[in-house]
DNA sequence: TCTTAAACGAGACGGTACGTCGGGTCTTGTG
DNA sequence: CACAAGACCCGACGTACCGTCTCGTTTAAGA
């Protein structure tokens, strides 16, 4: 397809060198990934038309729709060209702890401006397997990763068993809080304690009282 | 407004005699109700149109916004009609077994045309709240309350620690697979499977590893 | 054709009874129709446009394609409705000057607001076959009966040549003022008449001098 | 504008030597008329686009814009392009006659490609004047300065009346068929030859029975 | 049996957004 | 310079649904 061409955005475009015709301008780009970014950010969803980004930015709708054919990849680029540089955490010697922290800072990020546009990412990749793809591609499997590097360190250093079922783990703790999301309902740090407690307690290479838990040291020795 | 007068079905219509005037045909709400849920099932959320389920269901326009307002209340209670009385699962000693039975009916049920309508129901929530809170109401809460007795009993029994806090561990149990579903994912019972074994590995009583809990079986002695 | 059920203006619809759902506004036909004029008057052709008449008439843009679905239409019917009644004229003793009397009429028509429409409708009806139709049938038509019933009239008086070829003779008379229309030449009464005078000179029962033709008076006694 | 620098084919560039920078290119221009009238034809009107002609050149856009600022433009020099030499006909003895040839060779043109082609630039011309003006200046003028100098000739002779309004007889003569072919209907032989003989019977320098003005030999002398 | 009041079918209407087409202008090249 | 390529803005197109609004016609239950 030529959309390697057009959407420069991925990769590198490892031709460096002249692309006929007049160049793609960045400052309409960037425009467009704002007003979408904002409209969805105030109206959430129902605000978020084309012709409503088109408006607000200031851009011909022809032009969006020359790159953004789908709703659902503007609405995700336009989420990933603002929040994507958010999720940075400290990394302590628990992994359990690290594990938490993490989880917390994605539920900050939820319960921000961004937990809208991922319900309008959701919402539009019902009918667009592709803005799904890109979700999955862009949003999820970039925590996983962090997550996954988490729990192998917790491996490692014996906090936690060797034969974790990591692609279930982490399943149980992140999709919760995005259902929540979805359906509207609170996202705290409470919460989302509780439901770590709760999946990494049998996680433990040293089997503990639930309230042992929380307070989870890196086990014995050390 | 008089809601509580017109929406019939929900709540027993504590008046029983008299409204004057022409009654309300039920042979017009099952057809739009039919209509709904096939366009849903079918179609998808793209074919889900109000002008669709009146063409198909040969009702009038009219007649389906006096009683269904909002779009999501026709989806939500096309869904109930159709698929209320389908979860039922046999109850063994074992809570864990009990527990994964569920989630795999569970799973099943979002394997099959239900799962399209689940997701059209979430969608439409996002605008419109009200909805969501008929999806809550009238699926997950039912669901949740049957797992719950399922746990209490493995407590009861104590095949599960007393301490368990319910309302993490049912996010995490069943919290996975909706979110699998809005995202294209396959829902198979292998993975329904792992999942519970990872996620209840740590609710025993008796701490085990993790391979025994698969064979789970109910503690005996205590 | 459900056509006839919809467009009223034609005939008297004889199923004086009952059409169901709400009746058609005749405000709104009415407003569309005038916005189409003026708009076909002032801009002509070029400002012509749905979203224009939509605009000034204040009708929605749905409501004017449901009732017109081709510009070509609109623009038709405008005009008919603005000037059908407009043309009349005296009936003397001498066909020759009636003839003249209607060319002048018809061309005054053509200077006025009428011409810059139906320049409109021939350039509509280049796309649209049927917009043609209605221009014959409405437009044309009626003028050649007229026309044809005059020249009838001088034959049987005997002031005309009885082997007229009057499809033919009507051609001459009117198309030429018709294509300066269309050319934007002027068409101005002496242009007229001199080419009636041309024209008819050799459809008179007497031969006679050019000059003389211009006094046409009826050959009185044969 | 330097209109009168940059479109050439008007006149002759008095300045014979060189332009600076790259010279125009020809087999550009020619390509561009080509498929202007290849579309024109083909399409008529609907299909008669700049971005179509691009397309179907494979000349740039911007390169036609350069040429041809209103299609209109385009239009008639891809017209004259064409079909300049196409009308030649033999001169007889008699001007009916040859007058008859030259309607008859028009007619011809008319109801070939030509005929969509004109009915085009008389629409464009609806726009702009200058096509109009064209239009008149490179097809319509040449025709009339031949019919005119028949009608001469046949004044000359002694075969047509003296007192001719010559241009009032060409419109009655040329008008009605270019009329018929806005309307879209069909231009017969038989149907000039009728109109010919209906127009020119009261020409003639010795009036005749209309029977006699078909066989319209030269009246003097037999 | 006859009101009477609501349910219901039909469809016009004003809107909003859609996605597309074409028209012009501009900004980059390259020849 | 001419030309190719193509981004960009703009106006209009015709369509799909939306939700509201008039109508006329059932259809029971209460007078």
């Amino acid at each position: 397809m030529d959309k390697a061409t057009r959407t420069r955005p991925t990769g590198a475009a490892r031709s460096p060198a002249k692309a006929p015709g007049r160049p793609r301008s960045d400052a309409t780009r960037q425009s467009v990934l704002r007003a979408a970014f904002e409209l969805l950010t105030e109206g959430g969803l129902a605000r978020f038309t084309i012709e409503g980004v088109a408006a607000r930015s200031g851009v011909a709708r022809t032009t969006i729709y020359r790159w953004w054919p789908k709703k659902g990849a503007l609405a995700m680029e336009g989420f990933l060209e603002a929040t994507a540089p958010e999720i940075r955490f400290p990394k302590t010697t628990s992994a359990v702890a690290d594990m938490k922290a993490q989880l917390r800072l994605c539920a900050k990020l939820l319960r921000g401006r961004a937990g809208r546009i991922i319900c309008g990412v959701i919402v539009e990749g019902q009918t667009d397997p592709e803005t799904i793809a890109a979700f999955i591609e862009g949003y999820l499997q970039p925590r996983r990763r962090e997550a996954r590097a988490i729990l192998q360190r917790g491996i490692d250093s014996g906090e936690m068993r060797p034969d974790l079922d990591m692609s279930a783990l982490l399943s149980a703790l992140y999709s919760p809080m995005h259902l929540r999301l979805l359906l509207g309902e609170p996202i705290d740090d409470a919460w989302v304690d509780s439901l770590a407690d709760t999946v990494l307690q049998g996680c433990l290479a040293t089997p503990t009282a639930p309230a042992q838990v929380r307070t989870a040291a890196p086990p014995r020795s050390a």
